[in-house]
DNA sequence: GTGCTAACTTGACAATGTCAAGATGCTGCA
DNA sequence: TGCAGCATCTTGACATTGTCAAGTTAGCAC
């Protein structure tokens, strides 16, 4: 074990990931992080300020991979037009959820974030333009009928989003049959295009 | 300020609701909670057993204030049917998110809480069955469209949960001109009805 | 009044986040 | 080569936290 890690910043953002699998979000310690990466209890401090400081860097970690993981299910479906496309990003969306966990949960808890940091925003930004492009193309395309597309962006991001968070929760597993969340948020996200986008008025 | 307090259970949930406006929830303290009830450090403990427990009977009165706010707006809308009566489901859902944001926040921290505690689960139950009996009168009344009543149930659950969550991280209002909750709840809800369940087919 | 029991306090302990001070080793420059 | 500067990481300390054991107070039945 060098004095020196290498890159210890990473080795400590993989220790969050499992700590948070662990023992919750809740449960996470700066000490508990560093003891799983192999280094003294105030090294995480010193890479990322605080323990708010650490975890948004996790945060920030979590939307690249939701914008990755949102790119990937687009260009896997290869749509054949934007509400298609809004489809596969409610798909992508889910399954960034629900393959990060710990990522997804992280994100959201801004009471345990330092929310004014500039890649934070940025990350989440970015994250966000992708939802907002593929709406005004569907405006483009005729097919919000007359909705307001900043209504039909904010329903379908509510829509993703509450589904991933209560699957995470576990409270909606419980409730129903279908135990394949990748199945439940494809249905959802078709049911949401069909009914809210379809092709004719 | 006497020994026995009176209620000193209903204080300290009073308590925690203003630690948690105030902190947030991951700044909550079980001391903090005492101080501001104006008890001793470990009086919480005495009545909850643990800072799991505390929590965990918060968010069950959360699911009671849930319950009452749904029911409170589906009694003031009168709804004309089934798919009515579902929009004011939403609307209530969101509102009671908005008005009791620390109670709403809680109830999802499942790392914080003690799932296994039978009044939580039982208020938690209590509540979805609400949305399960109006889905039902949707499908008897032949609004369903040949959907499954999960389907829709899950969609609209989590449409309106994760705008409830959306909202009170304050992501969603940055990024929006509507700025009144309750409209855009409103909005969220009648276009689910208007494009899931429409009259005719 | 006299036990009895629930309500609450006091005191202690290990663990945590943060900060100051120190130790270590890489890196550029003579 | 040698050395000075500096980022990296450690050590040690402190106040605060959750939890538990033991003690104190007061309502209540008889």
């Amino acid at each position: 074990m060098p004095y020196h890690h290498g890159d210890l910043p990473a080795a400590l953002l993989d220790a969050v990931q499992g700590a948070v699998a662990d023992v919750g979000v809740s449960g996470v310690s700066l000490r508990d992080v560093a003891r799983r990466a192999g280094v003294s209890h105030s090294a995480p401090a010193h890479h990322f300020g605080s323990k708010a400081g650490l975890l948004t860097a996790f945060a920030t970690v979590g939307y690249q991979l939701l914008a990755e993981s949102v790119i990937a299910e687009v260009a896997a479906r290869n749509p054949a037009d934007a509400p298609a496309e809004l489809a596969a990003i409610g798909r992508g969306y889910v399954r960034f959820a629900v393959t990060h966990p710990a990522h997804f949960e992280v994100m959201f808890r801004l009471d345990a974030l330092d929310p004014a940091n500039a890649e934070f925003t940025a990350a989440s930004e970015a994250a966000h333009g992708l939802l907002i492009a593929t709406i005004e193309r569907c405006g483009a395309a005729g097919r919000l009928h007359g909705r307001s597309p900043e209504l039909v962006a904010v329903s379908a991001w509510s829509m993703v989003h509450g589904l991933s968070a209560l699957w995470i929760s576990g409270r909606l597993s419980e409730r129903i049959t279908e135990q394949d969340p990748q199945r439940l948020a494809a249905a959802v996200s078709d049911l949401f295009v069909e009914a809210v986008l379809p092709e004719k008025a």
